[in-house]
DNA sequence: CCTGTTTGCTGCATCGATTGTGCAAACAGT
DNA sequence: ACTGTTTGCACAATCGATGCAGCAAACAGG
């Protein structure tokens, strides 16, 4: 068998000096004939034609970084996110990297992990790499970004949450977790006769958009119905998985037992809240309804039924692109509508023939 | 209220020249001191510290194309994945992510679909873009991206699967399935009196490396135990949840029923078989053993118990990052151990303080 | 044949940072 | 005071691609 790899270096990648050498042609010929310019710079298609074969063989293929430094862009696109394990962000990661693939560009994804300091510090970076534009899911603050690209001149969009120094393109928020306060109320009016006949809203940080959002829509919702709720019914203790475990296990052992139902603002939040409800009796669980914001494919098939959102991560993502595309410069205000996702159902992603 | 934001466009990004201009020096100088060479050059500290200081005060981010261009390395590193939308995948980019941002490198993680054609076209681009190693997850031919890689001279790493071409960094996929599957009899010795008794292997593609791998031990196990596996009970038909869904529906229709036991090869695949075991009556369900190739926390906590094994993701990264640091060229296979999840458990990622 | 236009290409400066080389001024040694 | 070393910095080339300005040759029109 022969061997497949040697351990020769290989020389040097070709330039268009190579080519030009090799062709007989100018580098500045090379460079019109490879790139889109030929027609205008009036370049002979015979020699068009001569150019790109050599530069084929040659396995020529330009340097992003001289090309990026002379026409001051990249060809690189960024995202922030909070993080990369949570199906709600890599839907946005999928959709925003395919986008971007349509378009010739190259996603970078970076993750902040809700840290202020790595936020600035990677849109600094990005503006350094010259990214074209950047979209923000999740920024801890806003304005300190739109300011750091204002600096640079850099084209960003808001995404799921709104920033009030650039376009910005959010989930209904309001609208989705009504619906969803909605129907779990159907499922079992809990008209707070007694502390645990309520609903309690769990995960989250009341100063973000998104939550607030949705906690004013389950005051809104509870209130409509009649059976205005409790400060204590909401329970805003951030996304880790741990602390929203501890505050689920404090409000059971102050309630009792497990409350008549929750609504859970996140799927981290809901990690946490699983492993404290994993370890009650079957049957107390049953006698409880539960709602999670976002979706999760296998949340949707727990040992009780769950009420789910599914926020449209392709639509906001389409959404932000088309604002690129469009040039959209002025602070509007997308929304995107989310889907509710009834108990034990089989959702197809937009990539479901993956792998 | 004042204005927050004006719509002047911000001036043109400062540059060495800028700096150097305010700062009476020279660009080379301004360089020198804002880089690690200023004491190789033998630059005054008091000189440094005064262009720091302006080029502080003027907001000077280095220009990283240019770096590049003349550096030849971009600070750029790349990470290819079949998709985001997995949970093993998105743990593999997290922590690609944070090794790379501890070394001042940034991560640019491309995901191929399973694509061959996009898979050659993501490492073309990377390359363009000079990023300074690749580590390569779930290639469907890595002896290609090897030569890729060779001909731009690009240092790469196989992640996840081996490559003939680089030094690879792998699960031990025998050892995790083995060991599932040795738990899964444990818990119900399926002896095959029928076909309904019987353990099936469900999911994944034959020709991956780490299917393969799981299946021969999938064989191994059942041989030991004294049960010699029928062809049938292995059903590898793909990643795709769709493709699970019908391939489980078929199998219970031939059966008559659900099967004794079911290994699920990938988080993937379980969606699908998800979706048909839902429809189906509890008791039944509890009369049935099932694991799962891979981790996910909701998965942990379905109607029935799942046996689950997670590979440490974290680690095999640590262990390529290693490679690239002590700069291994050779065509070593390092393997790292998996770690079985026992059914009902509440595991705590690295990342557990995310949001 | 002579002038004006078009065609097809080359030369050169440029983007911003890095780095090898060179060169004064300061300083040390005798 | 005179030579040799060290210190501190500036100059200019360079990385690879791009795009403006310009220049021969071919060609058209009279």
């Amino acid at each position: 068998m022969p061997k497949l790899f040697t351990m020769t270096r290989a020389p040097r990648k070709a330039t268009i000096y190579d080519i030009a050498r090799l062709s007989g042609a100018s580098p500045s010929t090379v460079s019109a004939a490879l790139g889109e310019s030929w027609r205008t710079r009036r370049i002979a298609e015979a020699t068009v034609e001569s150019i790109r074969k050599i530069a084929a063989e040659q396995g020529y293929s330009a340097n992003m970084q001289a090309r990026g430094l002379r026409k001051a862009r990249s060809g690189l696109v960024g995202m922030i996110i909070p993080l990369h394990d949570n199906r709600f962000f890599t839907a946005l990661s999928q959709s925003f990297e395919a986008f971007a693939r349509e378009r010739g560009l190259v996603p970078v994804i970076a993750s902040s992990l809700r840290e202020p300091v790595e936020e600035r510090r990677i849109v600094e970076t990005l503006i350094s790499y010259a990214v074209d534009f950047l979209f923000i899911a999740g920024a801890t603050d806003p304005d300190s970004v739109s300011a750091l690209c204002r600096s640079a001149d850099l084209r960003h969009i808001f995404v799921d949450l709104p920033g009030r120094g650039a376009p910005s393109v959010v989930s209904d928020n309001h609208k989705g977790a009504a619906e969803l306060t909605r129907r779990l109320l159907a499922d079992r009016p809990l008209r707070g006769g007694s502390a645990r006949d309520r609903l309690y809203l769990i995960g989250g940080d009341a100063g973000d958009y998104a939550t607030a959002r949705r906690i004013e829509a389950f005051r809104d919702v509870l209130t409509e119905a009649g059976i205005p709720p409790d400060p204590a019914q909401i329970i805003a203790c951030g996304y880790a998985p741990r602390s929203a475990m501890r505050e689920v296990a404090a409000l059971c052992d102050r309630l009792g037992g497990l409350p008549g139902g929750l609504l859970v603002n996140s799927l981290t939040a809901f990690e946490g809240v699983l492993g404290h409800l994993s370890g009650q009796p079957a049957e107390a669980l049953r006698a409880m309804v539960v709602g999670c914001y976002d979706y999760d494919p296998f949340a949707a098939w727990l040992q009780f039924p769950v009420h789910m959102v599914r926020q449209d991560a392709h639509g906001l993502i389409r959404e932000a692109y088309r604002m690129i595309d469009e040039n959209v410069r002025n602070l509007v205000l997308t929304m995107v509508e989310p889907e509710q996702i009834a108990p034990r159902t089989f959702y197809d992603s937009p990539f479901a023939d993956r792998g």
